[in-house]
DNA sequence: AAATAGCGCTTTTTT
DNA sequence: AGCGCTATTT
């Protein structure tokens, strides 16, 4: 047994061998708040707790997979593996398949990321003939999304005068109506949402006293990581399976709650000192991560916030080099002053590009860095942004998977129904759409039942519907038979998206490709991995049955971003990500950038002094991500929305005492109005057009087999023509794009040659 | 039906 | 500036 306790300071010490009754621990920045937690787990372990008996949630997925190794390591035993570890969604994503029935789901009930959620808003918003402008779908989202963070149904929400009224103070007086059909909508395609997983968890627990039993019994031990940015809904879930036992230890830092915008709240804080009066409290002041300098300047920004536990940052480390404060004239003067400090600190230094971080407050600031570090041959790399799993030929095929998988996926199979292209428009899916909200059944089932009921459809729309869902049935076929990598390579190719993708040649068409042939690899390398046995949480090695892409699908439905292995040359890179995602990493270099008024602060957090406050705990966040030197930059003018803005510096600079500075002189302001227009210079572009010729045929001389000409198509073979008068339309094979329709009134074809 | 042009909105942050 | 949605064109 390794005795790796002896690598804790007191305190730490304490809190990981506290293991019985109500913990908190309030753990400061760079206090070895990670450490206790993944010690603590060890230390479990190494007690004789069974794996399976502990529940450990986290933040990120990442988070987890990244303890869960550390753990390995420290009880030198791959049991360790079957402890439950993960974020809420993914946890009880699980736990909700396999109790599902009791809620009213099938277990392959579809996952809806927050672009499903939208645009199912959307087509209500349609439906019922609103002006998505006024109901912005985004909006109207997190309205409903608040709704269930708290427990509230649309019946709760009607009936709830409070909400009403805002609602119509704010012309929106059908956002509950939308809510209840939303949620309608989301049982009609067996579907939830982030927020419903955690809602039905409620429910489950709510309503069913064998389930909760069963998990308060499996988790003896509940470890909850960063409590502060939990929310009431995961709040009363752990209350709920922690009552019977009350081995709960909650970690976090109320200076690093960012979250509150999604529904986050302190509050829960507060919650469990009332819900276990008799819970013990851990503080972790002693930072080991950062100089005096930093840590200090960071005390002096989060002492300008009222609402706070009281905490003392304190260190032992170097007094280190004063912050430095940059400024620029422009946005990318401001990325080429940090891309010259980071190359100047590299050479001085001889430090590693690794060493660095550029932290910003939103995703469109990376381009003046990754433009100025690219002219100096400083290689970098941009974390969050548009991940993976969002791009559009991911999201396609992940889409055919769905449909395969839940064919009741109602936005799934919208997406795909025309994609690739075959003849099925939005004449029809609006009507497909129209028909199940009024019989209260999914889009799939009023498919298999077109023979004896149209919809009002024609022939030929009806033989096309026929083609696809039994393109679909014949993947579901081989579901259960075929493993995850068989499967999914056949749809790639049978669905057509492969051999779209591969028809455009411009280099995105070729990065495209090569997403598919990543998914397709991570499906082969899920395929190699063994598969966790649920209701233990063992890992069963003799199991030799295959990975169903079912299975690929469940555990990847909640990922953000593919994990590939980085390959050597990806890891000495400098790192760019905005605060939020920096949460729980370290730098010996940060520089943050764009510090300036209506950036950072956010112009639209500039309403309350709460959220005010919470955009100087993201600065906290920010500043104590760094462990050698930090340096602060802002710009004076800067492209918003394509014109240039004046800028002030931000008020967090002068928040910081002047003793931690080093200034680039007086910081001077603009004359107000703060935010002045100024009109860049436009060049002038003189467009040239050219026309080329073109003889077309008459539509009504067109036949089957002949060879044809289209202007940007070139040549091709009519396959078949059909419907008459001005609705003539022929299918015709390109050898350039593949098959296609044409409308022949509009599409100006010309004949080669007769068969 | 499919491609293109033009318009208006966006920018918080993420499971 | 860039994107997605709508209107227009083919």
């Amino acid at each position: 047994m390794k005795d790796f306790l002896k690598e804790l300071n007191d305190e730490q010490k304490a809190a990981v061998e506290t293991t019985e009754g109500p913990i908190m621990v309030i753990a400061g920045a760079g206090s070895g708040k990670t450490r206790v937690l993944t010690f603590k787990v060890a230390y479990l372990i190494q007690k004789g707790v069974e794996p399976f008996n502990i529940l450990a949630l986290t933040f990120t997925n990442k988070a987890a997979s990244e303890m869960k190794e550390r753990i390995i390591h420290l009880v030198d035993s791959t049991d360790a593996r079957n402890v439950w570890m993960g974020t809420f969604h993914s946890i009880f994503a699980k736990i909700l398949r396999i109790e599902s029935e009791k809620i009213g789901f099938p277990s392959n009930f579809t996952i809806y990321d927050s672009d499903d959620s939208k645009s199912l808003i959307k087509s209500i918003l349609k439906e019922l003939n609103l002006d998505p402008k006024t109901y912005n779908p985004a909006a109207v989202l997190h309205r409903i999304s608040l709704a269930k963070t708290n427990l509230m149904t649309p019946q709760d929400y009607n009936d709830d005068l409070e909400l009403v009224a805002y609602d119509q103070t704010a012309n929106k007086p059908l956002t509950g109506q939308i809510y209840q059909i939303y949620q309608a909508r989301l049982r009609q395609s067996s579907a939830m949402d982030f927020d419903d997983l955690l809602f039905f968890t409620n429910v489950l627990l709510r309503d069913n006293p064998d389930a909760l039993y069963k998990y308060q019994q499996k988790f003896k031990y509940i470890l909850v990581d960063e409590y502060q940015d939990t929310n009431f809904s995961q709040y009363l879930i752990i209350k709920r399976l922690a009552a019977n036992n009350e081995n709960i230890c909650v970690v976090g830092d109320d200076a690093q709650s960012i979250y509150a915008f999604r529904g986050a709240s302190i509050q829960n804080i507060f919650n469990f000192q009332k819900d276990y009066p008799d819970f013990r409290i851990f503080k972790l002041e002693q930072n080991y991560r950062s100089t005096q300098n930093i840590i200090k300047a960071a005390n002096s920004i989060i002492q300008n916030n009222k609402n706070q536990i009281r905490k003392d940052l304190w260190t032992n480390n170097d007094s280190g080099p004063k912050i430095t404060v940059l400024k620029a004239t422009s946005d990318s003067e401001e990325g080429m002053l940090v891309a010259h400090s980071i190359f100047e600190n590299k050479m001085n230094n001889q430090l590693e590009n690794s060493a660095f971080a550029i932290l910003y407050r939103t995703n469109a600031q990376s381009r003046s860095f990754e433009e100025s570090l690219r002219k100096l041959n400083i290689p970098y790399k941009i974390y969050g942004g548009l991940s993976f799993y969002k791009r559009k030929e991911i999201k396609d095929l992940i889409a055919y998977f769905r449909l395969t998988i839940n064919p009741k996926d109602q936005e799934a199979l919208l997406r795909v129904i025309n994609f690739p292209a075959r003849g099925i428009g939005s004449t029809t899916t609006d009507k497909l759409i129209v028909a199940a909200g009024e019989k209260e059944k999914s889009i799939w089932e009023l498919l298999l039942n077109l023979r004896n009921d149209s919809l009002g459809l024609n022939g030929g729309t009806i033989n096309k519907i026929i083609e696809f869902i039994t393109k679909i049935r014949s993947f579901q076929v081989q579901l259960h038979t075929q493993s995850a990598f068989d499967l999914a390579y056949y749809i790639a190719h049978q669905s057509g998206i492969v051999k779209d993708i591969k028809s455009d040649e411009t280099p995105e068409g070729i990065s495209k490709l090569e997403n598919v042939e990543e998914l397709l690899n991570a499906i082969r390398d899920f395929g190699d991995t063994p598969r966790m046995v649920q209701d233990t949480g063992e890992i069963k090695t003799d199991d030799n049955s295959v990975r169903t892409l079912e299975e690929f699908l469940m555990e990847v439905s909640l990922l953000t971003d593919l994990e590939s292995d980085e390959k050597k040359e990806d890891t000495n890179r400098v790192t760019m990500m905005t605060i939020h995602s920096a949460k729980g990493l370290e730098f010996p270099f940060v520089y943050i950038v764009g510090l300036e008024e209506d950036l950072f602060p956010s112009y639209l957090s500039q309403s309350s002094r709460s959220e005010i406050e919470e955009e100087r705990r993201l600065f906290y966040v920010a500043v104590t991500r760094a462990m050698k030197k930090l340096t602060l930059a802002y710009a004076q003018t800067r492209y918003r929305w394509g014109n240039l803005v004046m800028a002030n510096p931000s008020r967090f600079i002068e928040e910081i005492k002047s003793e931690f500075l080093d200034l680039p002189g007086k910081i001077v302001h603009n004359p107000s109005p703060s935010v002045k227009k100024l009109k860049p210079i436009q060049p002038n572009i003189q467009k040239t057009e050219s026309k080329i010729d073109f003889v077309e045929a008459d539509i009504n001389t067109v036949q089957t087999g002949m060879q044809v000409e289209h202007q940007q198509f070139g040549q091709g073979k009519v396959i078949s023509v059909e419907g008459n008068g001005p609705n003539k339309k022929a299918t015709v094979f390109f050898q350039s794009v593949g098959q296609k329709q044409l409308l022949l009134r509009f599409a100006k074809l010309r004949i080669i040659e007769q068969e």
